[in-house]
DNA sequence: GAAAAGTCTAAACATTTGTTATCGTTTAAC
DNA sequence: GTTAAACGATAACAAATGTTTAGACTTTTC
């Protein structure tokens, strides 16, 4: 649990005891490829950080087709956190792509830390700060770049990205279909 | 100011000295009909609470075509909260369609708050969570729905709007054209 | 290491969506 | 109240994007 201490030290200060006490509470475990982290219509009562590997995140739309919307890396959160906190089903499927290794951080947790951690509050504000800048960036750049110039940018969201995800995910994220993504590739070239 | 009292006491505990000392270092303003309330390239140092009217954001792409991303509309926070927290420079205009009258919180009265106010964090926290909610529906409709089915859902995200938004700015909002959104329309009588 | 599954490109064709222009109507500004 | 601007629908045409199928290549699995 080396690095996720790094991580919230990194955004709140933070006691070595206080990390123990609300680390005690999380453990590890581990998932391996194509296997699902969790799925829809189940409420989330946990948030994942990520040790090692990928996960994506899927919701199916009304014709029953996939849509990848998300790449979780190392050192993320990841969760359908809307629905953590509005402790509601989920819509989310959320596989891992590569041998993958998480810490379950319990909605116990979470709350223990919420209340306990002397930046606690904080350290859910920031969070939720960071993902919403996240999300903000994303809806900005849906409505004024071409797919295209999605695709040129997305390393920079998610580095190495090309070297771990197969391109019709890429192509989901960005909207278009693989064909469509082979084609405009092609154009540029 | 006493919606955002309302507003505030419902999202945290808070003491009515605790409400005053907040609130007397904000102050009211008022825009014209199509006045323009923020800029783009200048850092936000203020957020807006909506007393009364109806704030657009728009983004423009690099063809310089204008893209309307959300609708502010009363009792909400407005701003473009991801660059006031990074303190950077805003790809956003912020244009009222009414008469429009905000609270002006500017920077300094917010830090004051997530200093001073017994659960200011919290605050803060909620009103990040609760925008993040809002972008991932957002986020979940854009990909799992069709324009016209979002089209046929927006009145539940901003109530009313039919009557205070011209189409073209939902069509834009939807990322169609207004061409299109009339066609939509005609298609399902 | 062989078989099976998955991946990317390509082409042909279908469908969706954008563009431009026009027209009648409504709304806003003076 | 009158005039100018804005608005929404429509049609014709153009461009972008999706669908289906096929084939070559790569990766995974046993």
């Amino acid at each position: 649990m080396e690095r996720i201490r790094q991580v919230m030290q990194q955004m709140i200060t933070v006691s070595d005891e206080e990390l123990n006490n609300f680390l005690s509470q999380a453990f590890t475990k581990t998932f391996k490829r194509q296997e699902i982290v969790s799925r829809p219509q189940v409420v989330p009562n946990e948030i994942f950080f990520m040790n090692k590997g990928l996960i994506r995140v899927v919701i199916a739309d009304n014709a029953g087709q996939e849509h990848t919307i998300h790449f979780a890396l190392e050192d993320q959160f990841i969760s359908d956190y809307s629905n953590f906190m509005l402790q509601q089903p989920s819509f989310y499927t959320l596989q891992a792509l590569e041998e993958t290794e998480v810490i379950v951080l319990p909605r116990t947790a979470i709350d223990w830390g919420y209340k306990n951690l002397q930046e606690g509050e904080k350290m859910g504000r920031l969070i939720a700060e960071y993902y919403f800048i996240y999300q903000d960036n994303r809806i900005k750049n849906t409505y004024s770049r071409t797919p295209k110039e999605r695709y040129d940018n997305i390393a920079a969201v998610f580095p190495n990205i090309h070297n771990r995800v197969p391109q019709h995910m890429i192509a989901s994220y960005l909207g278009i279909t693989s064909v469509h993504l082979s084609r405009l590739k092609k154009a540029s070239r």
